[in-house]
DNA sequence: GCGAAATAATAAGCAACCCTTATTATAAGG
DNA sequence: CCTTATAATAAGGGTTGCTTATTATTTCGC
């Protein structure tokens, strides 16, 4: 069994970076006391970035189920960081927004997330480092491109 | 709340991408008929690679801790893909070694792998994939470098 | 109008992945 | 020999994400 298989290919190391980085991100935020895993962060984020936002917009907009996303929701709706409230337009609907509790966190989500990244490449070339961001932005276009549901216009791409 | 937030940084389309493989690589695995999740696959190659070696250089060497590999091993060691034999030099130890009978899924799961970094990267230029790739492998190193047990020299890097 | 089909959110449950802590068996050092 | 360290694992938990089914509402065809 000689080379057969090579454990640096960019397949193996985008998963380990993305599990170190993610490990990384937890580690900083429990030290700055926010207390929000990596996931919700992103929802967050996500939430902020949308606007008042119905869930299946920011679910598709963030790349998760609608139903995965609604879990999230609970979550952060707990802590007070985004509110619900109904879809004046339909009344299925639900608009979610985060609230004014949300900044000082989303404040720190941003600075931690920068410096995240500022450490973690401090060592790549910028013009690399902005190589890397759209081959990865690419190989996203073209993941998203081959799962079974591609009907879907995802706005990830 | 304007452009406070990037969506597109290196360090949320890592964790897209590896979703996204990861959900990629488990179809086409299905389809072969294999039933290994991504995370066994990587495992039972780590072992292929790393030919007879204790658990815990094993470990070490595929980044997971201890007791997380040792229930990954049961379950290839279940389905006959690797076996653990008694340590001659050191009876607290075991030796895990794939089977002949891992070879033909070891095949699979190189081709597989091989068509999966591809068909993924088929837009991208060979040499900015390399650089991608030398980034990839920088980030993880400066990732492994920042963990609290930074102790351990790992062999990540 | 009005009934059928689509849609928004969610309840329920499961799978993959990875961790920590505590325990057992064995080894190694003083 | 006895304390300490190490290899594996038992036990349990947490995060991320999915699918399927249900409920409330809207929309579309007639």
């Amino acid at each position: 069994m000689p080379a057969k298989f090579d454990s640096d290919t960019i397949s193996f190391l985008i998963s380990d970076v993305a599990r170190l980085l993610r490990s990384e991100f937890d580690r900083r935020t429990s030290n700055v006391g926010i207390g929000l895993t990596p996931g919700e962060a992103r929802i967050l984020v996500g939430a902020a970035r949308a606007g008042p936002v119905r869930q299946t917009v920011l679910a598709e907009r963030v790349g998760l189920e609608a139903m995965t996303l609604s879990t999230y929701l609970d979550r952060l709706e707990e802590r007070g960081l985004l509110s619900r409230m109904a879809d004046p337009a339909d009344r299925r609907a639900k608009l979610v927004q985060v609230t004014d509790a949300a900044e000082a966190v989303l404040d720190d989500i941003a600075r931690i997330g920068t410096e995240l990244r500022t450490d973690m490449s401090a060592t790549i070339d910028p013009a690399q480092l902005e190589e890397i961001r759209q081959g990865l932005h690419q190989m996203r276009v073209c993941l998203i491109a081959m799962r079974p549901d591609c009907s879907k216009g995802s706005s990830k791409a």
